[in-house]
DNA sequence: GAAAATGTTATCAT
DNA sequence: TATGATAACATTTT
């Protein structure tokens, strides 16, 4: 379910709901009492990477679906139960399901690196850069995954990005030129782009050119699979065309 | 039907 | 204390 593009995506399909009031609320998120939300009105509806950020007078939620998680507007699904739904005033509903529900204590900006979030038009490449320069052996398929440098990044943005720039999942991150760091950071946000078009036509996966893939488009040999860096993630990569800087 | 996957976080051990 | 391994969560697809 997740990646940027995607909660980018539930943004722009919810902005009628900001405010509106919640006539009612229910689910089984034990983070907060939906009853609580009961007449609010939605002061604002955000995604910051993977996180959609729902604002209200009296609190903020984080939903964030992590690997399973779905949502549901102005229809629900058969035999499932709400982590968290909301109705309304204008009798319009947004469900939420098997996801985490989380209440924010803090104010937003304290909590939130609008800078990092790489679909916004917040985002601020040099600050990307100067977060990767601090910790120059970090791997860059690690680097690329990293909320807090790249909030949106997922795997899949991670093996596109890395087959697009060539650049080996374990290069560290100092081994990188500037240039090739630069452009790192540039085709996050323009693969993340890219993802988003591609996911509204329904041919993301069909634009798909290492992620999943067993054979190199470049050099029609066999892509190296592994699971590297701090999060064992999935890396589909080409040894031939795809350098290793260390 | 088992296994794996677009992800994170809590908990336990070192 | 800080880091690291492991489990836990929950749904859909292969």
């Amino acid at each position: 379910m997740p990646e940027g593009p995607t909660l980018f995506i539930l943004q722009e399909e919810t902005t009628r709901f900001v405010g509106q009031h919640i006539v009612s609320a229910e689910g089984n998120t034990t983070a907060i009492d939906p009853r609580e939300l009961v007449g609010q009105p939605i002061l604002s509806l955000q995604a910051w990477g993977k996180h959609f950020i729902i604002e209200l007078p009296t609190m903020a939620l984080r939903i964030h679906f992590l690997l399973f998680g779905s949502y549901q507007i102005d229809a629900h699904k058969e035999g499932r139960f709400k982590r968290l739904g909301l109705n309304m005033e204008d009798g319009g509903e947004l469900n939420f399901y098997a996801c985490s529900v989380k209440e924010i204590d803090a104010d937003l900006d304290a909590v939130y690196d609008w800078s990092a979030n790489v679909m916004s038009d917040t985002w601020n490449p040099a600050n990307a850069l100067k977060k990767m320069r601090a910790s120059p052996d970090t791997l860059v398929c690690d680097a690329l995954l990293d909320q807090d440098i790249f909030a949106g990044v997922g795997n899949i943005i991670k093996n596109e990005v890395l087959f697009r720039i060539r650049v080996h999942p374990l290069s560290t991150v100092g081994a990188l030129s500037a240039p090739k760091l630069r452009q790192m950071v540039a085709e996050a946000r323009t693969y993340s782009f890219d993802f988003l078009r591609w996911k509204k036509l329904f041919v993301l996966k069909a634009n798909w050119l290492a992620h999943a893939k067993t054979i190199c488009p470049r050099c029609n040999i066999p892509f190296s699979k592994g699971k590297f860096g701090k999060t064992q993630r999935r890396a589909f990569f080409c040894e031939n065309c795809q350098k290793r800087y260390h």
